[in-house]
RNA sequence: UGGGCUAUCGCCAAGGGGUAAGGCACAGGACUUUGACUCCUGCAUUCGCUGGUUCAAAUCCAGCUAGCCCAG
């Protein structure tokens, strides 16, 4: 009997080749799309289909009906507003700048979706990430890079778990976005040509000030100084929800030069401004580990760490420097290291693991 | 109140008679399933004001105004 497959179906082009092929493959597909952020008033705001939009459903109910398979629509608003809406807010409001889509990726997609899919009856979910499972020689599951260098998500999965990777099919990390799309063209889905998605899908307008203004209300910090790392004051500052590390546009300093933030500071809201050369470093350290490909970090061990999406990734020696904090010694200094983010180390192209970025010190100093 | 200096885009700043460089900031776009970064494009019919000299003035001259410095 053939195996039971829920697929994430966002509307757009990938998640929908991902549904074809695992058609193709012989699997019992069910189509789902999360309903994740929407509220009524806001689904008119829906602009070029975000990856969990409005839009969203009727694209994939469309893709669901050409394939002939099932589809759902599985309410997850709760879910998401407390893992991920909810979370994005908090590090802002702590000076941090979080990955939504990590936190979505691993609580929403693959905990709830992976939950509910399993009551349903399905052997696995699928995704349409450009990233494949691979089985190591260790037993352990990781996620691998997809076959396109060019295009590759697997910095956003780390945080998934043995179990969730168990169970989870990625079908289009073998193929190339321009193949996904050929293959789109030849199904005749009639997402072959969607743009694709992009930016956070909650906040469409991009404004996060005005969005984290709009969920924390009174707790949201108010302005403070730029100052220099030597305690110079530059300017003042609308409130450190609006910077994030490495930032030049928006400051409004003109200093006859570029400069950049380099570091915020929750307790005394200051927003420190520093030279381009300033916002490099080569340490790191990184907390809430989650260990992917190998079981435990028992020595120091070279890998490749990306330490942001768009990362291509730099050579460091990673270290447990206490219980669940590595400290990360790049092999040379990596522009931005900015708490809140994710750091993601890889070893032959798969993720070994990865944390979260506590700072360039260590935590609690 | 005497003497001197300076006034060019939001900030800094070239240009010293031939028809307004550049940097920063800012705006728009590209890139991007996070924030950033980066890249591209745009950005003074006008040079504190008023007159004058000249074919031609931001550039020379005069007056005025403002700011700064030194005297007092």
């Amino acid at each position: 009997m053939a195996k039971k497959v829920v697929v994430g179906m966002s509307g757009g082009v990938d998640s929908s080749v991902a549904a074809y092929l695992l058609k193709e493959q012989g699997y019992d597909v069910i189509g789902v799309t999360m309903q994740i952020w929407q509220d009524e008033e806001r689904e008119v705001r829906e602009e070029n289909g975000g990856c969990c939009g409005l839009s969203a459903v009727d694209d994939a109910r469309r893709v669901a009906q050409k394939l002939d398979i099932p589809y759902y629509v599985m309410n997850f608003r709760q879910e998401f507003k407390e893992n991920v809406m909810d979370y994005f807010v908090e590090e802002y409001l702590a000076g941090r700048t979080p990955n939504p889509c990590i936190a979505c990726n691993r609580y929403v997609k693959w905990e709830s979706m992976l939950r509910r899919s399993m009551e349903i009856g399905a052997d696995y979910i699928a995704t349409g990430h450009y990233a494949r499972i691979a089985r190591l020689r260790n037993g352990r599951y990781a996620v691998r890079n997809s076959v396109t260098a060019k295009k590759d998500q697997t910095y956003a999965l780390y945080n998934l778990t043995q179990e969730q990777l168990a169970r989870t099919l990625m079908p289009v990390g073998e193929y190339t976005k321009e193949e996904i799309r050929q293959l789109a063209d030849e199904a005749g889905l009639p997402v072959a040509h969607k743009p694709d998605s992009q930016e956070i899908c909650f906040i469409p307008d991009h404004d996060y000030a005005a969005f984290i203004d709009r969920e924390a209300g009174e707790r949201v910090p108010g302005q403070g100084n730029f100052v220099t790392s030597d305690g110079q004051v530059l300017g003042r500052h609308l409130g450190i929800t609006h910077y994030t590390v490495g930032q030049r546009k928006g400051l409004n300093l003109a200093m006859g030069h570029p400069v950049f933030v380099t570091q915020l500071r929750p307790d005394t809201d200051e927003v420190v401004i520093g030279e381009a050369e300033d916002v490099f470093g080569d340490i790191l350290y990184c907390d809430h580990i989650n260990f992917m490909g190998m079981a435990e970090l028992t020595q120091p061990r070279k890998v490749l760490a990306k330490i942001r999406y768009a990362h291509a990734g730099e050579q460091c020696l990673i270290e447990k420097v206490a219980e669940d904090v590595i400290r990360c010694t790049f092999e040379k200094p990596v522009r931005a290291i900015t708490p809140g983010q994710a750091v993601v180390f890889y070893e032959d192209g798969c993720v070994l693991g990865g944390g979260s970025i506590t700072g360039v010190c260590p935590p609690g100093v």
